[in-house]
DNA sequence: TTAATATTTAAAGTATACTTTAAGTCAATA
DNA sequence: TATTGACTTAAAGTATACTTTAAATATTAA
């Protein structure tokens, strides 16, 4: 019925690499995975949703050491469950957090990329020029190019 | 008519520890502090702005190497301005990806913490059934608690 | 039989961006 | 004078999440 699976085909499955997936069992994220008699790992469809399950919370920037956390709790029964959601709900947070950040970075950013583009705009037009070394001269010193006005 | 701070005032300026101004000093970020007789470093305007833009490309993502090179072609004139303006704007195209990403894990993760809401609901609704063990039961495997439909 | 391929293990290595440590100098204060 | 606090250096340490290595075993194909 189950299907099963080597590790370099369930590495291919998940675009991991199999030195991962050893890696997160001896780090206790996956239980000891099971063996065919010549000792190589079998993995089957549980181990492939434990696996995925780990790999969207990893998506979600939770470590490795909160995933193990999360996992101990399980194992200790439905008790547990407010504080695991609590787990996802405080990554949950830092993510809204930080993407708020890298929205206002992006705008700050693009705001930057425009002074260069008039910068360039610049050069073109004086290009035509009549003084030969004109736009060879450094225009701005580094660091006052892009003035933040709250320094202090 | 200038200020001049000691490496400490600059640090508690932007919020950084000391060491971390010298390190960017020793990776060629910052150019080399001049110095009272005694040899503890002075830090001017020029350094206050330099530090802040430093900041600045940190904040948005971008590595120390790559400031570096951005620093490198800055003192290589003119002609650099479009490869510098390239590596913003490249840092830039990163930053959207990312926050493109971070905004469909947002979802994803609001997704897995509503059936936690869910499993809660349940168990407050289940609290008054008459078997005494009910609830200390797990209700699923860990991995098949949240099953992703696009396993493989 | 030989060779290639996949697996096993434990341990060491990698990358980044700093931080910490240790040992010493200097100026101001008690 | 002695202590305090801030500074100096080079070098080693830290954290995270893996990856790489080395040496060995097992299966399969030629």
């Amino acid at each position: 019925m189950d299907k099963y699976y080597s590790v370099g085909e369930i590495a291919k499955i998940f675009g991991i690499a199999p030195s991962a997936l050893r890696w997160y069992e001896n780090e206790g994220l996956l239980d000891p995975v099971s063996r065919n008699k010549s000792g190589t790992r079998v993995y089957g469809e549980k181990e492939l949703r434990r696996i995925n399950f780990i790999l969207t919370l990893r998506n979600a920037g939770i470590t490795v050491k909160e995933i193990r956390r999360y996992i101990d709790l399980f194992y200790k029964g439905v008790e547990t469950i407010p504080e695991r959601k609590q787990i996802l709900v405080s990554q949950l947070e830092r993510l809204k957090d930080e993407a708020e950040r890298l929205n206002a970075v992006i705008v700050h950013l693009e705001e930057i990329i425009n002074t260069y583009e008039d910068t360039l705009m610049k050069r073109e037009m004086d290009s035509r020029s009549k003084d030969p070394e004109y736009g060879k001269r450094s225009r701005c010193s580094l660091g006052s190019e892009h003035v933040e006005p709250d320094v202090e």
